[in-house]
DNA sequence: ACACCTTATTGAACATTGTTCACTAACTCT
DNA sequence: AGAGTTAGTGAACAATGTTCAATAAGGTGT
């Protein structure tokens, strides 16, 4: 193999993750190997060692990233319209990213290469999303007091994580006719029908 | 190695499957391979390929025989209380079994050996498994229309296996104090309170 | 300009996976 | 007993993640 130029840590610290993404997007979880990424930057898989301490290392950079983009997606959304309009929004957006991103989301969830434990940023960065979407139950209902708004978001959460599973997984079908985002939609109305029963 | 005596078909099938069984209990969907599992039998990894077409194969019968064993858990629960009651009691049994048998719900839903298609048995089973929550949502509403109380059993059953997806992964507590006990409990309120506001 | 040293990069290796296949041993039938 | 069928085998293949001694490139000191 022609060796590269040596090239500052950081920027081939970039390229490997940049592969990664790529490969994630363009072949899906199974084409991501190692070798995959050191053949699309002219490497040897050895070297992607010295940066990364494990594949699965990688994959929690790609989580980052994909942490941060769905920050951004869920701040570019209108705030216009009722707390309740505003909600079914940011799940359909959820949802319709990771229909178009399946391997972001098996990065994310999915079983591909397990770990142990998870780093601190990474609940964070769940939480952080997920106070989204109290903020807006607790102005639908403000009444509500902000830590049952919390239970109650995480309850959503992990409904639509279902439907979000079956459905890159291919499975969702088998057991429903019906569609992540009507499925969310569903469990969303009952969830705020429950909270104001007549508005 | 010494050559096993000829067995009948259908006894080393059955064989293969309890010891694949028997190993996803013991160590888990990472300790079972074609090798592994020959070990056990006293076999040869090649011999397996004379059943089974394929590991995926394998974990689906392991599979079928999951589905048989989660409708004789709920068909073996208490048929008495209110049907909110008893819709509680099978939600509670169903994510109680894959606490206890995390290896089963991989097998079943996990990203382990994915496969494209799906026999029909396998929605049909899951459809079974429904039926029986859609009959408890009709009697404990029955102006509900069926159509109607299939979708919500949908619906259930998918943010169920949101909670047990995430805690089976150990990631639940990465998310939320709640349990999946306590997730599933709380939807099933939030439906059921819907559908009967003042019961 | 030359030698030295540090370190990034490599190729080869290891263990493991699912799966295939030609060969052989064991059984069945005539 | 001999022929034919088939179950079981061992070895092989292509991958995987990961490690490690060897090497080459680059910077540094004189």
């Amino acid at each position: 193999m022609s060796r590269p130029q040596r090239v500052p840590r950081a920027e081939l610290r970039q390229a490997i993750l940049e592969s990664a993404r790529g490969i994630l997007d363009r072949e899906g979880a199974p084409g991501l190997s190692a070798r995959a990424i050191a053949r699309e930057i002219g490497y040897t898989a050895a070297s992607i060692y010295n940066v990364f301490g494990s594949m699965s290392d990688i994959l929690m950079e790609v989580n980052r990233d994909t942490f941060a983009r769905l920050e951004q997606l869920f701040d570019s959304l209108p705030a216009t319209g009722t707390p309740a309009a505003r909600l079914h929004l940011i799940c359909q957006a959820y949802i319709s990213f990771m229909r178009r991103n399946p391997a972001l989301w098996s990065a994310l969830f999915g079983g591909i290469r397990q770990r142990e434990n998870f780093p601190d940023w990474y609940g964070e960065a769940i939480r952080g999303l997920m106070g989204r979407l109290a903020l807006l139950l607790c102005e639908h209902a403000p009444e509500l007091d902000p830590e049952r708004a919390g239970r109650l978001t995480e309850q959503l959460y992990v409904a639509v994580h279902g439907a979000v599973a079956l459905e890159v997984d291919r499975r969702l079908d088998i057991l429903t006719a019906q569609s992540a985002s009507e499925i969310a939609a569903s469990v969303l109305d009952a969830m705020l029908s429950r909270l104001k029963p007549k508005a």
